[in-house]
RNA sequence: CGGGACGUAGCGCAGCCUGGUAGCGCACCAGUCUGGGGGACUGGUGGUCGCCGGUUCGAAUCCGGCCGUCCCGACCA
């Protein structure tokens, strides 16, 4: 690949002709801010905008600038080169698609309000993908006759739509983004299993020539469905989701998913008993009236549930004082589509009280954490107006169905191992789905098996989000002058600065944009009227791997000054510029910063 | 959808409380000086004060409605 790098410029040029094309900087679009725009929050939207990358358009959907645009390609150029590598074939499917196949799969009705639907001129019922599953479905159940076809991994690097509640963070969460979405067919779960690995391994092979520090953790399978899941997330305390990872094993999920385990509370048996608390109705008020830790207590939430076997009814759901119900969780174990709190009156209706409700003798399903199980002598709400309950057994007192319903903390014990588990914060940039016979089965994915009778396919998806690893890259690349690309994404590898107008500067610079041009870099040559510091602020700003400096005072000496951003530029004889700055391209090659 | 903040020049902001010529910094244009880390001076350009309505002799300012943006929550890959 080094090879290539260097020495193959008539391909290599050639086939990144927009990523690296030379750009004279009065020429270009670049148009950096001096502030933080107001509206910017995490550090990867503000610099973005300042150094010229993005612009808001409308909430969630951006333009890419040139430079955007240049850094979105250097990203998608690594994933195709792995997907290729890995087996993949690319295609392009469309945005816009007909509701006929998502009435098939069943998700028109399941999406919910993100799906964009919206109907053409003729009445058509059509929807902005947000993901492509019922239309590769399509295509390859048309084309699918026999099992030698199979397996086969398709990709596409292509806009999505989805029209989020609250789009945020620039990049990071828009409502338009590019996503590359592989879709892999087999005649048998062994060999989607195969392939589930190849793409697993496929992803932390680009995420490492990305450069990023990154975690792959099991995760639920949300809307998307399936069985198993890993999703990779960059580290970074600016991301959305919580990861749970042990600090002795290998486990790590997203708290979504997340087991952990945790002691039994020690509280004492005795006979069920109320005891009066006015007017502490919450976990704290009530450990603080009655001076007893919060693990002693049974926060019970009560939940209106839409879809599954408890459709339209309220439930109980508790889990211990110090704790938190994982509404996901909670989700799967009652197979529900959503989840909303109770209006008091509805607690009312099931014999509750808002604010002192507990599980013993409510008037509806009751279900609890694990950890709940073998619990005896908690404190509960009494259903009854500023009153709980003491010594609560669980096994004596409360009819109840167990699962897995709480959030793991910081502290609590792995499952696998025992060790102390940790959160940490995380930015999901890629996810692999083993989703079996979900979407083949509906969409008909049907090939002749070897033994002559029609089978359905089994299938797997892969996702990258292309367009938030921009804004990924740059939570985990920047200082305080700005963004601070790693060699590969850069929009160009080297700036050159030309100090002043005078002709022999304007002539030694010429000549070394020629020069680094040939040799496979790709220069901005920074040839404005412009003072030094203006140039070397916004060079930084847009975060420019490599400087070279051409200035009257050296070119007397017959020396340039070259250097990495960041660093110190050193002088360099004019005649081994070239080399120098191939050499010091070489050096940031791979290196995670 | 609930809670909060905000909307004045390309960007960042003041003015609003207490109604009376629309301002500041940066950017931009012209010129002079300068010339190795967002330089100085002089003179300029640029605004339906988010929109609609109301109160008033007079509204950026007061009142009502709407739209948009950001933050927190709920939701989501």
């Amino acid at each position: 690949m080094v090879f290539r790098f260097i020495c193959a410029r008539s391909t290599v040029m050639c086939y990144l002709s927009l990523a690296y094309r030379p750009m004279r900087y009065s020429h270009a679009f670049i148009p950096t801010l001096r502030d933080d725009p107001a509206d910017a929050e995490v550090i990867s939207h503000k610099l973005l905008l300042r150094a010229g990358y993005i612009r808001r358009v409308t909430s969630g959907v951006y333009d890419f600038l040139p430079l955007g645009l240049r850094v979105l390609r250097r990203i998608e150029s690594v994933v195709r080169e792995e997907m290729n590598a890995a087996g993949g074939e690319e295609l392009l499917m469309p945005m816009v698609q007909p509701s006929e196949l998502w009435k098939a799969s069943g998700r028109w009705e399941k999406y919910g309000p993100e799906l964009l639907r919206f109907n053409d001129r003729h009445q058509h019922e059509s929807c902005l993908g947000p993901t492509h599953e019922e239309v590769i479905c399509d295509l390859v159940a048309r084309e699918l006759r026999s099992y030698k076809q199979l397996p086969m991994n398709l990709y596409q690097i292509q806009a999505k739509f989805r029209d989020e509640i609250r789009p945020r963070f620039g990049l990071m969460r828009g409502r338009e983004f590019i996503m590359k979405d592989a879709y892999s067919f087999h005649a048998d779960d062994a060999d989607l299993q195969r392939e589930y690995q190849n793409m697993f391994a496929a992803y932390q092979r680009i995420f490492t020539r990305l450069g990023l520090k990154f975690r792959a953790v099991e995760a639920d399978t949300g809307s998307i469905g399936g069985s198993d899941s890993h999703e990779f997330h960059v580290l970074a305390d600016s991301g959305e989701d919580l990861i749970a990872h042990c600090a002795v094993c290998e486990y790590a999920a997203n708290v979504e998913k997340a087991e952990s385990i945790r002691s039994v509370p020690d509280g004492e048996a005795a006979e069920l008993a109320g005891v009066d608390t006015p007017n502490a109705s919450s976990i704290e008020e009530v450990t603080a009236f009655l001076s007893v830790d919060a693990a002693l207590l049974i926060k019970t939430l009560m939940y209106q549930v839409s879809g599954g076997e408890f459709d339209g009814k309220v439930v109980a759901v508790c889990v211990r004082g110090d704790d938190q119900v994982q509404e996901i969780k909670l989700l799967h174990a009652l197979n529900a589509d959503a989840l909303e709190m109770a209006a008091d009156t509805e607690i009312e209706a099931v014999g509750g009280v808002a604010g002192f409700v507990g599980p013993v003798g409510i008037n509806c399903p009751v279900l609890c954490d694990e950890s709940l199980r073998d619990a005896i002598g908690m404190i509960a709400g009494a259903n009854a107006v500023h009153s709980h309950l003491r010594a609560v057994d669980m096994g004596r007192d409360v009819a109840a169905v167990f699962a897995d319903l709480r959030q793991t903390r910081a502290g609590d014990n792995c499952p696998k191992c025992g060790g102390a588990m940790a959160l940490s914060r995380g930015i999901e940039v890629g996810q692999v789905f083993a989703l079996g016979r979900r979407y083949t089965q509906p969409l008909e994915v049907c090939f002749q098996a070897q033994n002559g009778k029609r089978e359905t396919a089994t299938m797997g998806c892969y996702g990258i989000g292309v367009s938030r690893l921009m804004a990924a890259i740059v939570e985990q690349c920047h200082d305080d002058a700005g963004i601070a690309w790693p060699l590969e994404m850069a929009p160009f590898h080297v700036v050159l600065i030309s100090m002043g107008q005078g002709e022999v500067v304007v002539q030694a610079s010429q000549d070394l944009y020629a020069s680094l041009q040939a040799s496979g870099l790709g220069v901005l040559w920074d040839e404005r009227k412009e003072r030094p510091g203006v140039k070397f602020k916004d060079a930084e700003l847009i975060g420019i791997p490599l400087q070279v400096v051409v200035g009257e005072r050296g070119l007397k000496e017959g020396v340039i000054e070259a250097g990495v951003r960041g660093g110190e530029r050193s002088s360099v004889l004019l005649d081994d510029a070239v080399a120098e700055i191939t050499a010091l391209a070489e050096s940031l090659r791979g290196a995670v910063i």
